[in-house]
DNA sequence: TCTGGGGTCCTAGGACCC
DNA sequence: TCTGGGGTCCTAGGACCC
């Protein structure tokens, strides 16, 4: 079997939406190119992907569409067109899948790669000159000994490059850094770290376990210990994703104001989830409504069906029961989400056996 | 500045049961 | 009577990710 040795490679394509955008319209190569939304940056709606030019002036993802066209008056706006990504994503994912590796899909522009090799860093190259042959788009590898550290490196590799961190260089690269640097660490977090005087990866790795299982609970606590010493799963897992539930939400451009308008709106985006849901074919369990009021309050609400169904009537009629708790507010934005049975829950040959009465 | 849409998982508290 | 100790289920909310 020789020397080789069990490798997690992440793979990223690089600013993948905006790049999607310019090879179908070479002509907004160099521009300040912004996805997001419908493409009219005067209506509600954030920037999904920016391109490097539209970057330097400081618009990135998540910043509302009316702010990054105050800072971009000559920039081209351009609607979301999740068919073209899926489809992108679905050339890029058969290449990876041609390596001959395990190729476990993260989103539409993100994969692991697991592989046995003793030079990773000579397929993290084939892996970027196969997408880049095949597709056109540039992408960063991430090389790790486990998943954590292959997806953090991807970031130190980026734009179009290749970072290798495993535990022999864990805390050289990213010791100082501050913990919000994890994958799995955001803002709140962060900040509730450095309340407990935590500030950097290494003083996350060197904090008791207690102290943050007492502050985060049981799994978050120890989560959060074993990210600041880069430890984490390394199984990469090519089994189809088996989706927990499905939901469509809605802002509204202009909020709604009547009863009537939440109860047709939660109708319609319960006939859509009920289509996605009718796809998988599984038994719904749960339905739930969010209600985002003005100006951006927002709460949720859900109720377990009696027993799973696949009646679609009982599915739209749960929502709309649901429907009936909004308040007579301003709302800004309405989803309506449901969730399925999980493929093994509710086989009885496979049920644990009902809990001994005392 | 005024904040999308589609997901996942964890925590906490109350109801209920014995 | 002056207050148990589990355990499960349900719902709401929070945090994070792409």
């Amino acid at each position: 079997m020789g020397t080789d040795a069990a490798w997690v490679l992440h793979v990223d394509l690089d600013q993948f939406v905006a790049a999607v955008e310019v090879l179908r319209r070479p002509e907004l190569a160099g521009k300040q190119v912004v996805v997001g939304g419908h493409g009219d940056p005067t209506e509600r709606g954030v920037v999904s992907t920016a391109s490097y030019e539209a970057r330097e002036r400081g618009v990135h993802s998540g910043m509302p569409l009316r702010v990054a066209a105050r800072k971009l008056p000559d920039g081209v706006f351009l609607p979301v067109d999740a068919a073209a990504y899926e489809a992108a994503s679905e050339r890029v994912m058969a290449t990876l899948r041609s390596l001959g590796v395990v190729v476990e899909v993260l989103g539409w522009d993100e994969a692991f790669l697991g592989a046995r090799t003793d030079d990773p860093e000579l397929l993290a190259r084939r892996a970027q000159e196969a997408v880049l042959r095949a597709t056109d788009l540039h992408c960063s590898v991430g090389i790790g000994d486990n998943k954590v550290r292959a997806k953090i490196a991807t970031d130190l590799g980026k734009p179009a490059g290749v970072f290798r961190l495993t535990s022999e260089n864990w805390f050289d690269v990213m010791g100082e850094r501050p913990t919000i640097a994890l994958w799995g660490v955001g803002s709140k977090v962060s900040r509730r770290l450095s309340a407990l005087g935590v500030t950097t990866v290494r003083e996350l790795a060197g904090s008791p376990v207690d102290a943050l299982v007492a502050e985060f609970g049981p799994r978050m606590g120890v989560w959060y210990h074993e990210l600041g010493h880069g430890i984490g799963p390394a199984a990469v897992d090519d089994a189809p994703w088996v989706p927990r539930g499905h939901s469509r939400e809605t802002t509204f451009q202009q909020n709604l104001t009547t009863p009537e308008q939440v109860r047709e709106a939660v109708s319609a985006l319960a006939r859509e989830v009920v289509e996605d849901v009718a796809q998988d074919g599984r038994p719904v369990v749960r339905v739930a409504l969010k209600v985002r009021y003005a100006p951006f309050v927002t709460t949720g609400m859900s109720r377990r069906l009696p027993a799973p169904t696949t009646d679609a009537a009982a599915v739209l009629e749960a929502a709309a029961a649901l429907a009936e708790r909004v308040e007579d507010r301003e709302v800004r934005l309405l989803g309506v989400r449901a969730e399925m049975l999980m493929p093994r829950d509710g086989d009885p040959a496979d049920r644990t056996p009902v809990r001994g009465r005392i």
